[in-house]
Parts: structure tokens; C-alpha cells; sequence
DNA sequence: ATGACGTCCTGCCTGC
DNA sequence: TGCAGGCAGGACGTCA
């Protein structure tokens, strides 16, 4: 499912081939994928616009256009944005599709029906409404081991539950949750204010490094997960926790358990990452 | 503040 | 072979 590094996998190829672009007219085939405006405004206020360029925050995407309005997108589970020839085979899936002045088209696909577009007005990114609850970007400056350890110490809750919050961090999603506790050797039902400075010191240096591993492999394709040219990522190959129940911890040979925390499969080594007796403070 | 659960959806897997 | 049922899961709403 597509995590910050789907998205920023995404995010790249649009990038490349979006500034500049003119949307021509959009077609809403499932109106469930626009959450606003409603469909005929979307597709009214769309054409004729000429794109500036591709932003991320968070899991969302932001297609900044010429007239002070930002496209989002949200791809949940199966969502898919990309840019296609115009002739091309479209699948049953598709539910928005934007002509654009060169013959091609940006396409949302969505097998769930779970992701969401939005057109919305704004200067800066954090202007957005659907944006403004997030919480900081793992891959800012501003993301820092104290900060982490500061924001971890004030929360009553379990740590896994709380990296998969948007609010308390922006990007991360069951996938690079399971992956950053694991490389950071933390139980993901250790209590986040129990968490030492040097705990979070390394949930910081996890956080970044699976991140930037993901990134660097163009995204995992576990579920149907495509870049913007229809090309699966190699990220889901180097998985160390998330998924391989039974199989051995790359660390000590010792098989990797699977748990449900908050309702999500939840992948650790019990040996690896145990549950730690919360430090005095 | 936190957690539990339902909702949205559909492909896929399992079991009979 | 075919079908029923369960599962997966991001965000959000409701309720305790």
C-alpha cells in the first residue's frame, strides 16, 4: 500500500513529466474518488489549467496548478496516479481521467475505491484543509531525535499505534512502521514515554533509514503498487519484518512473529524487540 | 487522550 | 469446480 516512499515514488515520475502540462478536460467515472469539490466542479474548475509541479506531504501527492489551486491525492490502499498515451488500454478500474495537451492523460485508478482526490485553494501546502492535521514530514530537517523523544515522552500510548498516526508523524503506514521498529529493535507495544533518549535516538535513525532504503528502491509493490509509469518498485524485497511471519529474523535466526496492535498486523522479532519495563523517570 | 469498532471496497485466499 | 466467508487495510466517525 502506498506509504511516504510510494508516494514520493510517485510523486518523482510526475514530476518529470507533468510541469508545464495543460489539463484539457477531466472525466470522473466513479464520483466516490473526488471527496471535493463535487464532480462537475471538479471537472468545470480543472480544464484549462496548466500544471507548476508536484509536491508530497505526507502520503498525500499536491499538483500545484497555474490558478492558486492545488489537486490532491490521497491512494490509500490501491490507488494509482499516472500518466498514460491517450490510446492506451484503460482497465476497469480507472475512476478520474485528465486529458492533457500532449496526448496523454493522468490517470487515477483505484482498485478499492478507497483513495481520494480533491481540488482545494491555497498558497503553501500546510494551507490545505485536507493537510492540516498532519503531523511533521520524517524526512525534514525540523524531524529531529530530540523532537522525536519530546513528542514521544508526552504520549501515553504504544508506540506502534502512535507511528501509524498521521498526526504524530506524516508518511508512515503499517508497512516502514513494522520496518522502523524492527531495525530499531523496539517492541511495537513498548509504551512511547517509556522510550529512552537513545531509544528514540534510534527509532529517529530507523524512521530515515527505512525511508530512505524505500525510496532508493522506488517503493514496495506488495499489494499492486505502481510508480507513475506503471513500473513495480524493488523496496518489498528488502522487508526484514513486515509480512515474513515465520520466517528468520535477519538478526538472530529466531522466527518472526506476527501480532494484532490496533487492529493491524503488527510483524516483530521477539527476541529482537522486547518488551522493555518502563525506565524510572 | 486512548482504544475499540464499524464503514468504505474488492481481490484473493482458504475451506468445504 | 464453485461458492461462501474471511481477510487486508488508511482514514474517519462514533462510542465508551
Amino acid at each position: 500500500m502506498p506509504e511516504l516512499p510510494e508516494v514520493e515514488t510517485v510523486r518523482r515520475g510526475l514530476q518529470r513529466e507533468l510541469p508545464g502540462r495543460e489539463i484539457r478536460g477531466a472525466e470522473v467515472l466513479w464520483p466516490g474518488s473526488v471527496a471535493a469539490p463535487d464532480a462537475d466542479q471538479f471537472r468545470g474548475r480543472l480544464a484549462g489549467q496548466r500544471i507548476l509541479g508536484v509536491a508530497r506531504r505526507g502520503k498525500y501527492l499536491a499538483i500545484r496548478l497555474e490558478d492558486g489551486e492545488w489537486l490532491l491525492a490521497h491512494l490509500r490502499m490501491t490507488g494509482n496516479l499516472g500518466v498514460r498515451e491517450a490510446g492506451q488500454p484503460t482497465d476497469k478500474f480507472l475512476r478520474v481521467r485528465m486529458a492533457l495537451d500532449d496526448g496523454r492523460e493522468l490517470r487515477f485508478t483505484d482498485v478499492r475505491k478507497f483513495g481520494r482526490m480533491w481540488l482545494v485553494e491555497g498558497e503553501e501546502l500546510d494551507d490545505l484543509a485536507p493537510l492540516a492535521d498532519l503531523g511533521p514530514e520524517p524526512l525534514d530537517e525540523a524531524f529531529t531525535p530530540a523532537r522525536l523523544h519530546a513528542t514521544l515522552s508526552a504520549r501515553d500510548r504504544a508506540i506502534k499505534p502512535l507511528l501509524l498516526d498521521q498526526a504524530f508523524l506524516a508518511g508512515l503506514g503499517n508497512i516502514y512502521a513494522d520496518e522502523a521498529l524492527y531495525r530499531a529493535r523496539l517492541h511495537p507495544l513498548q509504551p512511547a514515554s517509556s522510550l529512552s533518549r537513545a531509544e528514540a535516538g534510534r527509532l529517529h535513525e530507523a524512521i530515515v533509514a527505512v525511508l530512505l532504503q524505500a525510496i532508493d528502491n522506488c517503493g514496495s509493490s506488495l499489494e499492486n503498487f505502481r510508480d507513475a509509469f506503471g513500473n513495480e518498485g524493488k523496496a518489498h524485497l528488502h522487508l526484514q519484518a513486515y509480512q515474513r511471519t515465520g520466517e528468520p529474523c535477519t538478526r538472530c535466526g529466531r522466527p518472526i512473529r506476527r501480532l494484532v496492535v490496533a487492529q493491524r498486523s503488527t510483524h516483530y522479532c521477539g527476541f529482537c524487540q522486547r518488551l522493555k519495563r518502563r525506565v524510572g523517570a
